[in-house]
DNA sequence: ATTTGTTCATACCGACTGGTATGTATATAT
DNA sequence: ATATATACATACCAGTCGGTATGAACAAAT
């Protein structure tokens, strides 16, 4: 509850769009609201309405400026390059086991989570969205072209078709976690998916 | 917009959950307008509290008495019994996709919008929902087990694991399926999750 | 020192929400 | 025929929502 002695709209647009990711995170785009957000980063509507010109839009932020960054970060940077992918690709699973927050697991994949809620009724989502799984589709995709390349991969590998399930299983594993309070219908999922995924060479 | 000269209480009730349904599949259950799903009936807000206590119990209704049921007809009914379920699988799987329709496209599977939308931040919720999740892993399981015993399924399956897996993926698919227009995704991971199953043998 | 644009805070608006109170028509039991 | 329970319809409520108008505090430029 410090006083803020001097302006810091850079900051001030941070704090507002983390917190908006939360919100956003717990409860979903519609019914996140734009006090509880303010209330949480001790904000008025008028610094929101300043940096964001609606709760739209800031919703729009939150998934270019912060979703789309983790993801990539997370499970798209280290294929990039690489043309042994199925290492590459275990080691990811393994490592979302691993750092698996009990938020995850609770309020699962922000991607997922956003798009069955706003894919469907909002072009300018649907379209934010869309570049992040085509773009993690496509990086898998030419990690494993590359990995055929190199004679890591079978040649009768269908990559566009296992680049596809490879996400929506990983999705589906998230969301599925959200009916178990531990992690482990997430574990196992990334277990057989690990036994598909060595399937591939 | 035909008068209704009588009562029919149980055409009533069954209206308005089904137009509850499509409302909560579309909008989501917290977007959901009670106002727009008795304007679609053409019936008054009356009609609906005299069967239904609350939202929330209506919601609950949805689930329990509509998406339970569907769910079970298609993908659990025919697995039970049966002790060479891989075939059955595959038939399941293909089923879906002969029938699946542009809606299911758009909106995607009702029990896995609902559980990525409520199953956190409500209890009652989660309970309705992860008894549907969890009755379809344990029908899986369950003829897993039976294949096994009559040497239909690999003896070193985990029949568990794999239950969870499918579960997952399919409703993954689901989700994937929303970032797209054309039924592409959800053939391409159901074909995936064919070689896979065949792999259990 | 003054001006000007930026960065917020406050007060407020109209629309809409789920839910309720009340009244009325219909069916049923006696 | 009377009494009573059921099945709705209508009007309305308090609260919340996203969004806006206004002005003050501040920073940068002149």
């Amino acid at each position: 509850m410090e006083s803020k002695e001097t302006y810091n709209p850079e900051e001030t647009r941070s704090q507002i769009l983390q917190a908006a990711f939360k919100e956003i995170y717990v409860y979903g785009f519609q019914a996140a609201s734009l006090k509880r957000i303010l209330e949480n980063v001790n904000h008025s509507k008028g610094a929101l309405y300043h940096h964001f010109p609606n709760k739209k839009e800031l919703g729009l932020c939150v998934i270019n400026e912060m979703i789309d960054v983790n993801m990539y970060a997370f499970f798209m940077a280290p294929l990039k390059e690489t043309d042994n992918p199925i290492p590459v690709l275990c080691d990811i699973f393994q490592k979302k086991i691993d750092t698996l927050t009990i938020q995850e697991i609770k309020y699962g994949c922000p991607l997922n989570n956003l798009t069955q809620e706003m894919a469907s009724i909002d072009k300018e989502f649907y379209e934010s969205l869309k570049i992040i799984s085509d773009k993690w589709i496509f990086t898998i995709e030419q990690s494993l072209k590359r990995g055929k390349k190199s004679g890591n991969i079978r040649n009768d590998v269908d990559e566009n078709g296992v680049s596809i399930f490879i996400v929506a299983s990983i999705e589906g594993a998230f969301g599925l976690g959200k009916t178990t309070e531990s992690p482990k219908f997430f574990e196992q999922c990334m277990l057989q998916l690990n036994f598909f995924v060595q399937s591939l060479k």
